[in-house]
DNA sequence: TCACATTAGTTAAACGTTTAACTTTGTTTA
DNA sequence: TAAACAAAGTTAAACGTTTAACTAATGTGA
């Protein structure tokens, strides 16, 4: 069996509670106790067990991550990184990031993640959009909450998020730059607040710029921001509008979708029609050309969230809306409308 | 705070080791008791404590995954994928998984992971290539550990493994069906156990079919089998082989960068070239024409590491080697030796 | 010189479970 | 009828920490 803080305290000739001061580095020991206490530690390669110390402490030390299965498959690479972010944060405060994944149409019979049936965490993060009565229902257990990239309406918790309005507006402000007068939105989901903000950056451009909203240049029928809806609106979008020299997505995933689209009817990009998406998912650089897009920091945001719960749990003050500042990638899928169609 | 042992014992009249029995369904206890005890459970709302549980019981409940930050970050949704197959294997047993990423180039002083010195998991799994102190630091403590996707030479744990060799033979006797005879290889690190086999799968493949196997098809210089490498060994080759028919890619990653410099010279996608991949990492979709690829089963390779592991723990026996089959994936990317170039 | 701080440690309870060993009561068996 | 056994619980120790409250020794100011 490993060797516990009593072996320590026996091989140090002092009592548990000197070792475990040593541990946390009190004032109360003199250099010389904390240095003889060090050197057992070390001789008899004494670690603190987890399980006691949480016990004693009652912490459990892990923070949760909780997203929509559907979340997770559809837009793998995005959600993926944040948790990435945040498992790296955590990593430098004192706490292990658990993933859990809820059905998209979770209800109030359904098991709540086993991390907290078992209450193995000490506050959640919530990454993305997810049913109401699952936030309900951890609200009830009043276990400390924060929501990143998705914004909620009554303030109790903190929500971390991009800032969808200034990258809407980045991306529409550089089309405009480059001369576009014709810029055509594609979007989703219209209830999601974050892709509502995006759309909302769009307009405020364009008024920005003096340039007229147009709403049959907007397309935002469907319900998920995926590619083949990408696809589909674009058809729409372009079939009616004859005179569009440019698109802005509402993300990488529908623009991927656009430029399938322009592509199978003969469109050459940017030649003939710019587009512009948002996210700036890796595989942008795998595309022909590759996209222009806003990138959002998605290690940042994971990182930030953790920040931001685990500052919490210290000093149970909240922030209440934290910005993520997102930053316009110029590539080659956007240029002056050049050398027009047909 | 949450009510306890104690607090459901005291409401249900009877001792807490009568409640514990009841939760552990022991058959010490009648039928009647077993149901006042749940009940009381019930309107208590109570859920065992995991630190004490874990205290008394010495054990963790989580285990740990390893993979260097490189794999991570140059290979990472490959890798992702494993990971989230554990993730959610985990989830039906009774563990959690805690991520970690060590240096490529740990060494002797650095710090173990911290799930290590928190003694914070009953076993480990590494992913992936690992420096060798990593492990043999490991094996001194006596966790349990189980590699997925590297093989180990002393066979003192359990490897889940791709089937390599069967990958290789696959891609390249696709080739050879579609009347391929001038079959470049592109590899990197001819070090790793991996790619070394899908190498040895490649040249069985035209073994079998009585090609003769020339090693100036081949392409293995560089370290890191990623885009950038792809596309130099791509030139390398091609411009000392003018009369190559296709390549055989050792992952997806060098086949995109073959691809790039393929199109950046002007061959034409399938027509001119085919070029086939291993991996099947999802962004191959977004390719242009998409390539055809071996699929590793990610999540079923993370899942039965999962499996492997914790049936260990259980059991205490250790399978040697589990090979996980792979299945050829036809895109656009190969097709019968066309119109020759120049 | 004495009351009072200060310093450097110790003691012991507490955290919430599990489980081996024990008790009590009732039922067989020889 | 007594001994043995089975059933259904209980008791209490143990897991390995942390920390409030205590103690003993030394220093300090009036």
């Amino acid at each position: 069996m490993n060797p516990t803080i009593k072996d320590v305290a026996k091989h140090a000739g002092v009592s548990t509670a000197t070792v475990s001061l040593v541990i946390h580095d009190n004032s109360r020991i003199s250099p010389e106790t904390k240095r003889k206490v060090l050197k057992s530690i070390k001789t008899l390669h004494y670690l603190p067990s987890k399980s006691a110390r949480d016990l004693v402490t009652q912490r459990a030390g892990n923070i949760g991550f909780i997203i929509t299965d559907d979340h997770f498959l559809r837009t793998e690479p995005f959600y993926t990184r944040i948790f990435l972010g945040a498992e790296f944060e955590a990593r430098d405060g004192d706490y292990y990031v658990l993933l859990a994944t809820v059905e998209s149409n979770f209800n109030e019979e359904d098991q709540l993640p086993r991390f907290i049936q078992e209450r193995n965490v000490d506050g959640i993060i919530i990454a993305g959009k997810v049913p109401q009565n699952l936030i309900d229902r951890i609200l009830e257990l009043k276990i400390p909450l924060a929501f990143v990239d998705y914004e909620t309406t009554n303030n109790c918790c903190p929500n971390i998020l991009i800032d969808n309005i200034q990258g809407g507006i980045l991306a529409t402000s550089h089309l405009i730059g480059l001369g576009h007068k014709q810029i055509g939105f594609v979007g989703a989901d219209i209830q999601h607040p974050s892709l509502l903000k995006r759309f909302t950056g769009y307009k405020q451009a364009l008024e920005n710029a003096k340039i007229g909203f147009n709403d049959k240049f907007v397309e935002t029928g469907s319900l998920y921001p995926d590619r083949q809806n990408g696809y589909d609106a674009a058809k729409k979008l372009i079939e009616k509008n004859k005179n569009l020299t440019s698109i802005f997505a509402c993300n990488d995933a529908m623009a991927i979708g656009v430029m399938h689209y322009l592509k199978d009817n003969g469109f050459k990009i940017p030649d003939d029609f710019s587009i512009i998406g948002f996210d700036d998912v890796e595989s942008d650089l795998l595309l022909d050309p590759p996209l222009s897009t806003i990138r959002v920091p998605k290690i940042e945001l994971g990182a930030e969230s953790i920040r931001i719960i685990t500052s919490y749990l210290k000093t149970k003050t909240i922030p209440k809306k934290i910005l993520v500042p997102v930053e316009l990638i110029i590539r080659q899928s956007t240029s002056a409308p050049g050398s027009k169609r047909i």
